[in-house]
DNA sequence: TCTGATCAATCGTAAAATTCGATTAATCTA
DNA sequence: TAGATTAATCGAATTTTACGATTGATCAGA
């Protein structure tokens, strides 16, 4: 049988890697420096090779560090995973849960379906963070985030998926613009027009591309709004039109404006929304039922004015 | 910071549910069985559930322990490759390295390349295992093999490969065949021939009929031998021809034998043999110097008789 | 129904480890 | 050069870990 490290030595070693700083790393372990600095000579004495470079006032981890800090926070993580599942297991709905949104979708699911939720689990303690579909992602993998709501499709492997929502595109348009008097507005109707859409990063933007068809290469930057309600604005000045999601509609994105909306046509006139969560997370029932109740709150209302 | 068990006690737990019995789990991990056995109330109290079920005689995991334990297991692994990489980092080719190869190669390939690779790796402590691909891929996932020799492709992912010979297809009859004369037989002519080949698990049976495009369905169980020696001698006695992998002809297991041998013409009348490592493996440096040994001395060799 | 055997839990004690605070040695800054 | 910062080292206190012996429960066979 192998002489294994203890995960104890391990956090230390990722502390100290991801800080290079014994004393910062020694407070973010709860421990002193002398502790700190003891577990990581162990942990170098029993791997054999030094794992950190100590020179003129600065600590660098050696290549061989790097790694090993790597394989260790996958260690770390995996054993956390471990301990949820034993916890998730006796109480799904229960604990910390580190909850992220895309920008796109938070300003209208949160006010929307916390309420129930609290109501629903009120013993989950849920953290929230939005951000945009790769960093929600990167950090899902990191292990800070436990479940993600976002767009889908999109490009990772080691997630699973369940779709809570199909949130249908509305075509919105100045007064007076020549789609206002149609009931419905194709993928065609929206080739020749100022199309205003988020700027690069937002899923949404390709997205609803996508729903119409289209290309976003040529799309120049002047026609690029830093959120819904800008591009909202713009096109109630006559900048062009935009497509919005439903659920932005149905929290009232329009309200007080002079402004027409019509729903897109098409194959598939909407973006779907998914929760995410690692494969190898330990609480896939929390995140089932997260996912169903979250289902339930953004089941399609009346069609909004 | 959440509180994480110790590796010390996931061993424990991975050991109990693997035997359901303390004193044996306690004996495999060199511990008293008192040690054991508090180590296991240990982890039970720390992820606050039961984890085995102790009823009259018998220790039987309960379904939480039973998914702990996996995850237990998975930790284990990665610790050890942990503990390799660093090894390896510092000595690719040195300590044990568990090695298996399916049974249509090992016997042909071991006594060839064991001599180079012993006088060209001295360090290196090969222990050598032999089994069909479905074990050999379960054992290296388990982590009980370091890497594994078998035909490519072959169905699994989480595992690298590189490619280390062509093997190509012999087809061998008995003296007077209408194919005897022939400079190479092609797949068209395999298929009105009595065709013998190994028993189902064996790879080489569906690599032979992929080579030839024939399907294996509607073949008899009483053309199927267990041993590439068994089907030469089945050959020899007249009940059909069969296909023999060239590195068995190099090693002469026609010898002495009255049966001829042609090469199989056509689109790729060959295996792929490779060398798998699982993705997670410390020891990538190794596995790729190995596989380059072991091209270097299965390259092809003056066609044999 | 007893008896001996088997098995996991428990207990008390010895050994080993972990931790901390204080100190040291080295380096950088003012 | 004096002071500040940083990681390593040391010694002592504490905690953890391990062991052997024992207990209590269950089972098999007489």
């Amino acid at each position: 049988m192998k002489v294994l490290p203890t995960l104890r030595q391990l956090r230390y070693l990722v502390a100290v890697v991801e800080r290079c700083h014994f004393g910062q790393a020694a407070e973010a372990c709860l421990v002193s420096q002398s502790t700190l600095s003891a577990g990581i000579q162990e942990l170098e004495e029993l791997l054999g090779a030094p794992l950190l470079e100590r020179t003129k006032r600065s600590v660098v981890p050696t290549p061989l560090g790097r790694e090993i800090a790597a394989r260790a926070k996958a260690l770390l993580t995996g054993a956390e995973e471990l301990v949820d599942a034993a916890q998730a297991a006796k109480e799904p709905m229960a604990g910390p849960l580190h909850l992220g949104v895309i920008p796109t979708v938070g300003p209208f699911l949160v006010p929307r379906a916390m309420p129930a939720l609290r109501a629903a689990f009120p013993a989950l303690k849920l953290y929230l963070r939005e951000d945009q579909t790769v960093r929600l992602l990167a950090q899902l993998n990191a292990g800070e985030l436990d479940t993600v709501v976002l767009a889908l499709p999109f490009p990772t492997e080691d997630v699973e998926t369940l779709e809570i929502a199909r949130d249908r595109f509305w075509v919105v348009c100045p007064p007076g613009h020549r789609l206002c008097s149609a009931q419905a507005a194709s993928a065609a109707d929206m080739a020749p027009e100022d199309l205003l859409l988020l700027e690069d990063g937002h899923c949404l933007r390709d997205h609803a591309l996508a729903a119409c068809a289209l290309e976003g290469g040529r799309r120049s930057a002047a026609f690029q709004g830093t959120s819904l309600h800008t591009l909202v604005q713009m096109v109630a000045n006559g900048l062009g039109v935009t497509l919005l999601p439903e659920m932005a509609l149905e929290a009232g994105i329009l309200r007080g404006l002079e402004v027409s909306a019509l729903p897109l046509s098409g194959e598939a006139p909407w973006r779907r929304i998914g929760l995410a969560w690692r494969r190898s997370s330990g609480r896939k029932e929390t995140f089932r039922r997260l996912a169903a109740a979250l289902q339930a709150e953004m089941e399609p209302r009346p069609p909004p004015g």
